[in-house]
DNA sequence: CTCCGTGCAAATGGTTTGCATCTTA
DNA sequence: TAAGATGCAAACCATTTGCACGGAG
């Protein structure tokens, strides 16, 4: 996403523009590894050594109010925030705790054969597979 | 599962059989509404007033061991613990929060599908969708 | 008799909240 | 200049840990 896009989105829905957001949003929304809050203060801090995290959680609050990222809790205690909000598989190495995504047409294909079984329009939704990846074995 | 099985599981693994430990692992393996340990806590509570919430979860983490259960954590900050810990879906209401599970044979099937597309072997999965229920419409 | 389980009290640690100061619009 | 954002410090609270006592094997 642009700089100005996310700055017009931002402005339509009454949020100001600050630089720590703007840092804080190119940052989460830019990375695929489904970093913690605490990850991304610890690249944040680089370029604005004041950020604090109450910030940091104010702003994954934000993004996750504007539909742009998903916040996940897998076994630790802290959770992890994810910029891919649309249907992908979240394959988890046992081991490491590695996490990456998968996608593809085929499965978009046998995933909307699934949610058509359920009656209800589904608004979303989260699918983690276990796995032990190839490092780990 | 019948007392006797859970017993000789626990007693074949090393573990000692408490009046304790059987109350609560009758009471999370008979309940599919995904409780938290807190209201596993409440139910014992009844007919054992002594019992605390530090056995509630090390009985629990015993479970998890023996993968008897699945903990997950949803939206809120408590975790949730599944004695389904089979292929099936948790549909969840956005609104009330509340989870029902899911499961048929060809959803199962189309499962197969998925999970043959990814090169690793799982060794388990998590799938959530959520939904407005009829009641919350 | 020994080891493990129980449960109280205290610690832990990610996240949230109160609030004074600063910035955006 | 008004409304909202930042960030420090303190609160929160589900879960974990230390430890002494008690019960299972």
């Amino acid at each position: 996403m642009k700089s100005e896009e996310l700055m017009d989105l931002l402005r339509n829905k009454g949020y100001k523009v600050t630089p720590q957001r703007l840092a804080i949003c190119h940052e989460v929304l830019s990375r695929n590894d489904h970093p913690t809050a605490e990850q991304i203060f610890d690249v944040i801090t680089k370029d604005y050594p004041t950020i604090s995290l109450t910030t940091i959680y104010h702003t994954l609050d934000l993004l996750k109010e504007l539909k742009l990222i998903d916040e996940l809790q897998f076994d630790e205690r802290t959770s992890r925030y994810d910029p891919n909000t649309s249907m992908h598989i979240n394959v988890i190495c046992r081991k490491c705790g590695k996490i990456r995504d998968y996608e593809s047409d085929s499965i978009r294909q046998h995933w909307k054969k699934i949610i058509s079984e359920i009656e209800l329009e589904p608004t979303g939704q989260r699918i983690d597979v276990y796995v032990v990846c190839d490092d780990c074995k």
